[in-house]
DNA sequence: CGCGCAGTTGACGTGCTTCAACCGCCGTGG
DNA sequence: CCACGGCGGTTGAAGCACGTCAACTGCGCG
């Protein structure tokens, strides 16, 4: 017991320089002495667990979130009290961006599994990139990034049930594989109901896909551990080339 | 004609300090003295007119572009060589927000009236915003909001036609206000297909809707010109109160 | 004056949702 | 240790919202 204590300790603690994710994260191309800087502003508090709230709707805007270790999802409460499913956050990923703009959070963010995270507060952040060029191109560059991945997203809600489920574990495949991790074999630590609500599908569509995609060899599914056989025939679907339903509308 | 002519350069070259639009552009909350600097890398091309491309698909990020006058769309092509309208530009909108990640441009912009347009480099736009502190929190906001729309489209793509619609509408509304037009009385610069496209709709479920709010006295439309009767209403169901389809999905 | 395209309207088909039943895993408590 | 309840997930049947196809209208432009 003692000994996990220590663990956990250890790893709450790690700094920014000996941080798996140093070539993901802020830091990314930043001199040894600036991520010393940055290190000053980051607070490291302690792990959480699944369920817990890194924040509600409504809290003031004072940071922005890393995930280090686990996963988060973020979502909006819906008008009938039921929730909508904004995105899902993987280590290195930077939650909170939209609620600079607003200075108050319009979205929850609720924890998966066990994770752990760095608050970085913005005010503190916003200065250091006055004076680390690098630093602010690099939060130019994440805010830029976000737009485009929520851009593709977009265009995911004009698509069918099957190329939207295909482009999801897709670029969970890509969003892991940048991570080290396997792009063909992993586990989804969000239920069915999330990733329908996710994509806007009904539970009941997302399992009879999963189970299709099963037996068109495209991959294997047993419960939350995903396994991709084919990610060049889930690509093509996902791009659209399905010759069902050409959306291709032009003007 | 000259006299045409001369208003169309004198409405080219108009300064930033004098332009209608400071204080929704970038120049917002800036000083005189720093919109000066600002000015001074900003440049005024001449009015495009419609159909003209300000920017291809693959084309090298260089710049962010303002609208002045007149309203864009963005696109992006559609693997069967339809296009995917990402959404429309109006005056004091910024475009290319989503291109600083990726240094190129992954979509098309085109204009729908002759419009007019700054250019504002990039490069030269982050160097100065490293130090005029109002002008980085400034670009951080429009990128933070930038976000948020696009996450509010996100979740459009979940809802039914009628809320899809109406939301759109409202949309439009309220940024022709925020820019000192009637919210309730305006020019829609798009077709039919456009909106359609844009929201994930036939040509013909947005022109089977348009006249279902006609006759249920919510809106009068001719054309493009679009009168809305009663925003509370539109708003109700722009929020998915509409007790069908209750998309509430619990997880 | 007439071609052409944007827009509207109607009839029909279908992909997805909805409703409902069932299965299997897991935690809990007797 | 097993029984039981509950929830996540799967599968089947039926309904509906929206897409598709098709015909028609009318403004706009050469």
């Amino acid at each position: 017991m003692s000994q996990a204590t220590i663990i956990s300790i250890e790893t709450m603690r790690v700094a920014c320089k000996s941080c798996s994710l140093s070539t993901l994260c802020l830091p990314m191309a930043l001199c040894p002495e600036d991520v010393e800087r940055l290190e000053d502003i980051v607070r490291h508090t302690r792990p959480l667990h699944r369920g817990d709230l890194l924040f509600r709707s409504g809290d003031r805007f004072r940071s922005l979130y890393v995930v280090k270790t686990g996963s988060l999802k973020s979502f909006a409460p819906s008008p009938e009290g039921g929730e909508q499913v904004l995105g899902f956050h993987l280590p290195g990923e930077v939650i909170g961006l939209d609620a600079i703009d607003r200075r108050t959070h319009v979205c929850y963010a609720k924890v998966l599994e066990t994770s752990s995270i760095c608050e970085v507060p913005f005010q503190r952040l916003a200065q250091l990139t006055a004076i680390i060029p690098s630093l602010q191109h690099q939060m130019y560059r994440l805010l830029s990034k976000e737009i485009g991945h929520d851009t593709d997203m977009l265009l995911l809600g004009k698509k069918s049930a099957e190329e939207r489920l295909a482009a999801f574990l897709l670029d969970m495949s890509k969003r892991l594989q940048r991570r080290g991790l396997s792009p063909t074999d992993f586990h989804l630590s969000m239920s069915r109901h999330e990733i329908g609500n996710y994509l806007g599908l009904a539970v009941e569509t997302v399992s009879r896909i999963f189970t299709r995609f099963q037996d068109d060899r495209l991959l294997g599914v047993e419960r939350k551990h995903i396994e991709l056989f084919d990610l060049d025939a889930l690509e093509t679907l996902a791009e659209g080339m399905g010759a069902t339903r050409q959306q291709q509308q032009r003007t």
